[in-house]
DNA sequence: CCCGCTTCTGCGAAATCCGCAAGCCGAGAC
DNA sequence: GTCTCGGCTTGCGGATTTCGCAGAAGCGGG
């Protein structure tokens, strides 16, 4: 009675469209709906979620169970910074001399570094910065950042206007 | 039997610190310990959310609606996005000639745009691309974006290694 | 003081979550 | 072929959670 369209072409959540891949552990069709159903409301029932991919609850549970431990998904509550007492938040770009990932690793370490990348162009990493106030900005900029050993240069761009921001990945 | 060492403080989700303040509706110090269990767990009971914060569930329930109804805060599930296929990410500076807004609101209705923001500094606009390969990425760099009317130029930061990402808004 | 508004609480009823067992089925190994 | 293994389904109870609603409580305005 439960034979779902998406379920019946591939039973096996490990397999996907190529096996050689990048990242981690792969994802079949059926992982991905599911995923899909979490980003719309992450506290959708296992139930409801089965009906829209074609699964049983159990089965919804176990996968969704699998996602969360291997790290592929988290279910968590997203704020707007602003409403939370973040006024200021600002990209920074930076320029390295030597070992970049060890820059990397001291700007993860700072809470208000939300977000560490490494990057090919004219920045060695784009880091971006949440912060309460204009003091907090600064300090953060000049003192902090710029403290780090390695820390050639930064140029920042304060946010002025946050336009959109979303979590949909894999719902195209 | 329920008074909770957070709650009675204040029992006005609408107050806060100060009531001058640039963005929405304000949150008390009940509401960022909701939104910060949510944080760890977007799918933790509402039960023992309200032991933690000092509330019975049902009152939070209410909160975490209106929450959830007022925009405040989102439960999603969010994911690494080089896991479900995209394989190529980046992010563009973007200079513009006339209006500004317009520009980022043509680049927000673009499905690859996870991210764009107005900046002060040499961008006037920041945005961040997901894609799943290099062909996708060029063409949404210089097809698309550049066709924008009011693009003067763009400048490409090409990701090679996400290094943090967090969602602890509010955590710290 | 009383009223209106909002929030919190308490409590049943319904729905959901969770673990478990038995059987099915396809894929791969031997 | 046969075997094993992993995953899915179905079914099941019991614990837990969600949900809606009525009543009480706090708070500012008239």
């Amino acid at each position: 009675m439960h034979s779902g369209p998406v379920a019946s072409r591939s039973a096996d959540p490990r397999d996907s469209r190529e096996s050689k891949n990048g990242g981690g552990p792969q994802l079949d069709a059926v992982s991905l709906a599911i995923i899909e159903q979490l980003q719309e409301d992450g506290r959708r029932p296992y139930a409801a979620i089965g009906k829209a991919v074609g699964l049983s609850e159990a089965a919804v549970r176990q996968r969704v169970q699998k996602l969360l431990d291997q790290g592929v998904m988290q279910i968590v509550a997203v704020t707007d910074p602003l409403t939370v007492g973040f006024r200021r938040q600002a990209m920074v770009g930076v320029n390295v001399e030597g070992d970049v990932e060890s820059v990397a690793d001291a700007l993860t370490a700072m809470a208000e570094c939300e977000y560490v990348v490494m990057t090919a162009g004219s920045f060695d990493l784009m880091v971006e910065i949440v912060c309460e106030d204009d003091d907090h900005l600064l300090e953060v900029i000049n003192k902090r950042i710029r403290a780090v050993p390695g820390v050639r240069s930064t140029e920042s761009f304060v946010y002025l206007k946050l336009k959109k921001q979303t979590y949909m990945w894999g719902t195209r």
